[in-house]
DNA sequence: GTCTATAGAAAGATAGAC
DNA sequence: GTCTATCTTTCTATAGAC
């Protein structure tokens, strides 16, 4: 880890580095808390920078959100494997997600803030045109559009279940077995 | 319609109307909008009746909350009927909520509420003992409690996409083909 | 580039008049 | 039984000193 990516770089002048570290903060605590539920104070502390520096560096705190949310880092990217193994891929990954939620995810980001009403009507948006409409277009075939919304239908419940909820049934010793229930159940939407 | 249950029976100083008032209008508003999304000034305005008169009858917007939301309406009722056709029956239920969510709802609640620091943790142990516990002994058979537990992803997933997403290929002239596929998809998990 | 100080709004809760 | 008035806290945002 260079200097750079230290806390606020020990207050050391660098506005690239305290633009970094305020991301980084609030992108962790957007996923934890979602929009409404998080200050810019709680942001700011934990980057190690003042709270005004934010509204200087990115207008607001909507902007920063929406600074701190675009990810490439897609679950999408698994389209790009083996179309028969899509749900077993899938199913592993979000199965074996760090319990542990201080990073940015864009599944607890939507579940988490998708009530705001600040941002839950642009994450709506994004959610049906950049992730159902394009899965859509992957999928192909008779009713693409129901079944891809379905598909994110059991990402989403899956993760808020498990992550959010906590249900110990899907963090025990089963995993095993609950990775194929779904792989499973998101295969056949996939198979159509 | 009696008089007891127009708004707060026209300031007629009955205490069982305004009770009745404010529980009606913050059933409406939580599961519109979640605990922390709302103020007691917004139930209380909708509900016709002073603020303060809040805190006196409930002790605080927290005990409101649990007093609004402790339904007997479960989805759980549709376990009574015929174990072959039980993810139809859930699955039409689903498809076919109304919109527009301006009554009491278990699901929406939940989604709505669970991030809260106040009553998340709360929801949380009740949806985990009350709903899956639940589902999972009725279920029985193998890995009851992780089918159980994905169960209630399919139903909080759908109801997250098709009424707080908004997703329109849930919404559209298929409602039969994606009653189907829920379906399909909900009914392996009860068959295991 | 970073800080303090503060404006201005909104929240939950309560005391006490009527 | 219901109301007004207010206390206290917390929030975003900004002006201006350093």
């Amino acid at each position: 880890m260079t200097a750079k990516e230290t806390k606020a770089a020990e207050k050391s002048r660098d506005a690239e580095a305290t633009r970094a570290a305020i991301l980084s903060a609030a992108q962790k605590h957007f996923a934890a808390s979602g929009f409404d539920g998080v200050g810019v104070r709680d942001i700011a502390r934990d980057a190690g920078v003042n709270a005004a520096l934010i509204n200087r560096y990115f207008g607001s705190k909507e902007q920063l959100f929406f600074k701190a949310t675009q990810s490439e880092d897609h679950l999408l990217r698994l389209t790009e494997g083996d179309r028969a193994t899509f749900g077993q891929r899938i199913a592993e990954r979000l199965a074996t997600r760090p319990l542990n939620d201080d990073q940015l995810d864009a599944t607890l980001v939507m579940i988490r803030s998708v009530s705001s009403d600040v941002v839950g009507p642009e994450l709506c948006r994004r959610a049906n045109e950049e992730y159902v409409g394009k899965l859509a277009e992957w999928l192909g075939g008779e009713n693409a559009d129901q079944r891809a919304a379905l598909i994110f239908s059991e990402i989403l419940g899956f993760d808020m279940m498990r992550r959010m909820i906590g249900t110990a049934a899907l963090n025990d010793e089963k995993q095993t077995e609950t990775i194929a229930y779904l792989a499973k159940s998101i295969q056949a939407y996939v198979d159509g």
